[in-house]
Order: structure tokens, then sequence, then C-alpha cells
DNA sequence: CCCGACTATTCAGTGTTACTATCTACTGGT
DNA sequence: ACCAGTAGATAGTAACACTGAATAGTCGGG
């Protein structure tokens, strides 16, 4: 993809893992693939485990170490409260930003 | 506002201030006042005249140094070919974007 | 029995971006 | 002379996504 993809996902990519994990539990790899499988084509593994590292310390998310039949054991991460209050802050600051975006692209005021 | 929207704006900032420029030629004081009016309560000025600078270098805007009445002559930039090429790419990019989160936000796969 | 393929996580270093805070500079009104 | 309003520049900081590589575990094939 681009680099304006990349500029642009700052702030969005954490709203969209944590509204991945608001779905249901899931680990790090699961979710890079399910996002590459989405559209976001390159987004970094490295990226990934590192924002889930932030939310985790920032107590956004539970964390439990479930054995895998392949492969090493995975950190599942399932959204708590705090994380759904985080959620939904995010979603407002989302829908502020596009309303005002759509606005402009309409050529209006 | 919150750090959050600082976040998001990372990416976007850019973009809307392209589209400003598409639609008449405008200066930096003038365009942090209109985003200001705009919601966007506490872009810092700094910031604007650092995106300014970035994209003159790049090469997506024209400048011209018009003598103010009050205070210090007014650098009004407006957008050229290469901008307004960058600036659809950006659309392109936005609703690329916008479409997965509004998905995600409706629970759909 | 080792080697590659797949699964799964971690980490050090880099570049871009917006913020804070401060500084310069010009005008008009008191 | 001073101050508010207009207008721009800049040095330093923090946050975030990317790159690239390393580590670790399980499995099947040669």
């Amino acid at each position: 993809m681009g680099k304006q993809v990349t500029e642009m996902l700052k702030g969005t990519l954490e709203g969209i893992v944590l509204a991945i994990l608001s779905g249901r539990p899931a680990y790090g790899y699961e979710i890079t693939a399910w996002l590459r499988e989405k559209g976001f084509s390159d987004i970094a593994e490295g990226t990934i485990y590192a924002l889930l590292i932030r939310i985790e310390q920032r107590g956004l998310v539970d964390v439990e170490k479930v054995p895998s039949e392949k492969g090493p054991p995975r950190k599942v991460y399932s959204l708590n409260a705090q994380g759904q209050a985080y959620l939904d802050e995010f979603w407002r600051t989302w829908s502020f930003l596009a309303e005002r975006l759509e606005r402009l692209r309409e050529g209006g005021s």
C-alpha cells in the first residue's frame, strides 16, 4: 500500500483492533491474518504485536495464555470494561472526523 | 480535545488542508482559524505552518507572498496539479479506510 | 534424524507526524 | 510607549507504524 495509509492508520489501527476484540477474543497472529484478508494487505506483524502490548499495558484488554496445537502458546486478548469505554470514545472521535471530512469532500462549508 | 484525535489527525490533517486549498488559495493563519471554527478546537498554529512547509517542499502547492494590511506578509498557498493528484489519492485512501471501519462498526465481517 | 514450512511472538532501530512553547515581525489604537 | 491582533518560524518531545531479524514450537518429508 502507500505511505498515506500508513500515516492514516496512526490512531485508527488501535481502534480497529479493539473493535475486532469487542466481537470476540483473539490473538496476534489471528488478527494480523484477518486484517490482511480484509484488504489491509501489508500491515506488518510486528506492528500488531507492538500495538497489543501497548493496549495491554494501558489496561484495555485482559490476556490469557492458551496452548496451541501448532506452534508456541497463543496470547489471547479480550476487551475488558475499560477497553470497551475506550472503544466507545474511539467511535465518537471517528464519527467527528469522518463527518467533517465528508463535508469537506462535498465541498460544503 | 483528546489524544485520540491527535493521533487520528496524523495522515488526515494533511489531506484536510489540501482539500481546503483545492477550493481556494489560503494562508496559514486563515486555515488555522477556519479549522478552529469547524470544531477542530485545538489544532496548534505551529502544526499548520509546519505542515504547509512540508507540502510546499514536496511540490504539492504553489506559494505567493502577499502583503497584508495587518501584520507581516502572508504566504498564500494554492494547490497545483501535483497537489490535486495527491489529493485524489488521499480521498481514495480515505474511502478505503472509512468503508472498512464502517463495516467493522456494524459488526459485519 | 534433520530440514523446511507453518504457526506464533518479541525486539531494536527508523521515519513521520502533531504538539508544546517560544520567538520574531508588522499594524493600529490608546 | 504599550498592547492586542495578525502572521509566520523553529527547536524539542511523544506517539505510532514500519523494517528486519531473531526466537520458539510443531509437523511431515527426505
